[in-house]
DNA sequence: GTCTATATTAAGATAGAC
DNA sequence: GTCTATCTTAATATAGAC
């Protein structure tokens, strides 16, 4: 079930708090790492009254995913095939970088569920985003096609794209310690990089 | 605390047993979220037994991490400075990808610690891990400095190799229902489609 | 809407027979 | 060494007062 509908503005404000917590632990700790107990802490609430706002655990779970794929997507949906296509893709992996900088918990919660063997967006995996994607594939062996893009994987294209960038938010921990840096810091340099690297990667040859 | 000494036959097969299970379950459902239950279910052992050779739930887990990183850093370690420096990595980027082919459990044992945060291998992670990391972006350094390597940030380059070749194991539900393939498929194409990226990243301009 | 109290189940760990 | 039975705590969820 999803949350209930919001009403009045304490409704919504107690929802939202909710939600956030919620993102806070269950994209630290998977859904079974999860407690409810964390989650009320962490928002300010009594455990019962989580519960006022949401029938279960597993709901407020359902909840969070469920608008997230749509988001999560929305980079990948704005390469279009009007631009020039090196830039085009390079614009990609900044965008998805900028995603990671800023919703570091959605990228998370998405990885655990997939490292979770994906139960609750199988669906979504094998619909919506297998089906986006097939379709930018085919964009991309156009551009190939016509010679404006070295001959890649276009597949295998994507799965280094999210690798790379989801990376800095999945395993962002790693990072700060193995560079010795704070916050946002590793991403200027990890923009200059990937884009050093598709550019080099993705220019066809003269 | 680590698993008894094992003397004897039957000991030594129930250990293993144990830590097969428990990186079964370790690796899909992170520490909070894996049971005692499921680990005795799959190594076909009461859930008291398992606590016969090991003392606790945690130290399972930390004779599974512990073993992990050391055996996690060898592709790096043999990363060589006396090979031809773009052939030397597009090596180690076989090396680790073949580790996600053999080891998939390993890599999302690893990927679930540092989503929750790396509390039992942060000291590992500012200790070997970082010092293995800075010894081999000097040597990077080095051969760009003499010209056989393209001028790349050493240290996001080691990141996106890990996050490129770790992506096949910790991601491969999403991986196969992507592409539509099962098994080992997709390792044959990302070995040619990493290769061919990072010899066009990594070759430097003539 | 929110809380205290509590029912119920699951999980980590132990006791003690064999 | 291995098991059944059990202790104890923690977790999801509900009842019912306010």
């Amino acid at each position: 079930m999803a949350a209930p509908r919001t009403r009045t503005r304490i409704q919504a404000k107690n929802s939202e708090a909710i939600l956030e917590a919620a993102l806070d632990v269950f994209s630290q700790y998977g859904f079974r790492g999860a407690t409810l107990d964390q989650i009320a802490e962490v928002a300010g609430l009594s455990k019962p009254n989580l519960l006022y706002y949401f029938p279960s655990k597993e709901a407020i779970h359902v909840t969070l995913l469920s608008g997230l794929m749509d988001t999560w997507l929305d980079p990948l949906r704005a390469l279009h095939h009007d631009g020039e296509p090196v830039e085009e893709i390079l614009d990609y992996v900044r965008r998805k970088l900028e995603m990671s900088r800023l919703y570091p918990r959605e990228s998370r919660l998405f990885a655990n569920e997939i490292l979770q063997g994906a139960p609750r967006i199988l669906d979504q995996i094998e619909g919506e985003l297998k089906a986006l994607v097939d379709d930018k594939a085919a964009l991309i062996r156009a551009w190939i096609a016509e010679g404006r893009l070295a001959p890649v994987d276009p597949y295998h294209l994507m799965f280094s794209i999210w690798a790379t960038t989801q990376h800095y938010a999945d395993f962002d921990i790693q990072v700060h310690r193995v560079l010795g840096q704070e916050g946002d810091a590793p991403f200027a340099e990890a923009e200059r990089f990937l884009t050093q690297m598709y550019r080099a990667a993705l220019t066809p040859a003269r």
